[in-house]
DNA sequence: CGCTCATCCTACAACGTTGTAGACTCACGT
DNA sequence: ACGTGAGTCTACAACGTTGTAGGATGAGCG
């Protein structure tokens, strides 16, 4: 059916090595010689085998990305700036969601079907620290996320600490000084809500404002339906606050849902502020404040890393961590009070 | 470095077919042999060479999925679906990203990366009707989206006239008269802006409602500032409305979020619905009411109908097209008004 | 004039898998 | 005793590509 390089061969009367030659910008070849090659190859329209190509080569130019979910804006929105990034340097992008599912990443991490890639780029979110040694994998691993630190691979991952420590900051400049939580992990040390709550505490202890445990409310999933039900939650328990702190954009909009529900004004009587920049918060009511986690920066410097070790250039590095720069982003839910 | 079938053959004391046979679940194997070799295969940590085993059998079981952008939650959500629809059935999904470009769209239907994948899900945004030609290709494709009708190959689509006349018919039976549409695409008769704006010009005739132009903000794209501005221009201009028809929730949401600046209360003032059932539509306040166009009963379509092309076992079928059913869901923001 | 060396090209093998054809064994019916 | 056929296994070729080794040609140089 489709042309291969035996037929292209055969119409510019060469060696099939030579169509390959001229395919791989090989230099010693009479211009000739490659004019009638290129002309034979764009009319019988032919296009290399690619599974060939990486029987032949060991290499498939294709780069695998597993996330929980694409429905989580957060990961739709990283997966798109992976794309991007893979794209500028000739990757593509295979996708595998994992529900975040602890029992679905260790089988990705074995699985078969990613010989189809060159290396992986890992998002878990049910993986814990102490299966960092299931990355010890012989394949190029790029770990991303705040699940686990200090494990085989190299890692990008964001500043959590500070930024949300920036954030709560940001909250407290503004003159609060009951700061809910919302997206809690109960007893979490390493993770996304482990280390933006220990942000959150420095900003206070700095500030001299004791921690008060009651104003956390946990959520062990971060859709929007987690922010709501959390939000209710401290509303219903009667603690008072004045500001909520939503360990990402998700469950802020959905806390601030149900604040707005219940008759608090935000900014007025509660400030709020996200965490991830989502495209959401800038149209939603009143726009989110929030922390952009350096998205791009994230995917850049995963894809860049990741193409290194694959390669083979820097095999004998150590493992690497990539941490990024955030930016706090003021919007209308933190205003000072009117 | 990993273990070829050679080594699994070598090991076990058979013929490397013979290996090959008992992964691929031939039948005649004696059970004490077919024993012998899984041993093997676990003790060597053997795993197919899937680019080898695509080589020879001219399948990957990869398909590839060409959308606008993983940024736009509707399709982040779409391939969320399609990769868990593809998983059902074995398959691997590779993303492309066009940003809606007509050149990068054609590009992606000639693109030599596609051999390393079976057959394409493809909805394109930038390609016009004019453009179904092009659609001919000479590798399995199933089209998405309310771009192209009529093309060379099967197609997958949703209810969009009968939906919008439906949301329209909604709005109208809460006493609604004055509706106004976002996100119109100038001149446009297929599409789901022309299609959609179709329906809903049937329900205000079947209730006898004379069309007013001046109701209609027109919007290219349709990210959530869009509807924002697209909103901002009817207010701008002065015309009276008493209800939203948002292309998609996108465009509502944002619509909405300028609508509340300004103002106007929902449901009270002004009635809203919008198109796409994203999940944001449920925690956003009000609650947004719209239509849920059957995602996933598209998803495992365009997968299924992939498939059977893949398979060449319909080869001979001319193109078919398939319409998801549609379900209206009523939320707050399209409530009687108090 | 003959040697060296760069240039241009080709033949062949190999990547790891599966399809094809066929060899061998053994039970069965004639 | 002998063909028949099912069951079990193997050798070999092929998928389309690239790496290796080397052949042919001609320019440059002593």
């Amino acid at each position: 059916m489709a042309a291969t390089l035996k037929d292209v061969a055969l119409a510019a009367g060469v060696s099939i090595k030579t169509v390959s030659n001229v395919i791989n910008d090989y230099e010693h070849i009479r211009a000739e010689t490659k004019q009638r090659v290129m002309e034979a190859i764009s009319e019988l329209g032919y296009s290399p085998n690619l599974s060939a190509r990486s029987l032949r080569s060991g290499r498939t130019g294709v780069i695998g990305l597993a996330v929980p979910e694409l429905s989580l804006s957060y990961f739709a929105e990283l997966a798109d700036s992976i794309i991007k990034a893979a794209g500028r340097r000739g990757l593509k992008v295979l996708i595998e969601q994992t529900g975040g599912d602890r029992d679905r990443e260790l089988e990705i991490l074995s699985s078969p079907r990613l010989q189809m890639t060159d290396g992986l780029l890992f998002s878990p979110l049910g993986m814990s620290n102490e299966d960092a040694h299931h990355l010890d994998v012989n394949f190029p691993l790029v770990l991303l996320g705040e699940r686990i630190f200090g494990g085989p691979t190299d890692h990008v991952t964001m500043s959590n600490v500070e930024s949300a420590r920036a954030a709560t900051a940001h909250l407290l400049s503004k003159g609060r000084r009951r700061i809910a939580v919302v997206g809690g992990h109960q007893g979490e040390v390493i993770g996304s809500a482990g280390l933006r709550l220990r942000g959150y505490r420095q900003a206070l202890d700095e500030a001299g404002i004791p921690f008060d445990p009651a104003l956390v409310a946990y959520a062990t999933l971060w859709h929007r339906a987690n922010g709501a039900t959390s939000m209710r939650e401290l509303l219903g328990s009667g603690v008072e606050f004045d500001a909520v702190f939503g360990m990402n954009d998700t469950l802020a909009l959905g806390a601030m849902r149900v604040l707005q529900e219940a008759g608090r004004k935000i900014p007025d009587d509660v400030a709020v502020i996200g965490f991830d920049d989502l495209d959401e918060g800038r149209y939603s009511l009143p726009t989110l404040s929030t922390i952009d986690p350096g998205r791009i920066e994230i995917a850049d410097t995963a894809v860049l890393v990741l193409q290194e070790r694959i390669s083979g250039r820097e095999a004998d590095l150590p493992p690497r961590e990539f941490e990024t720069r955030f930016r706090l982003i003021e919007r209308e839910s933190s205003a000072l009070p009117a």
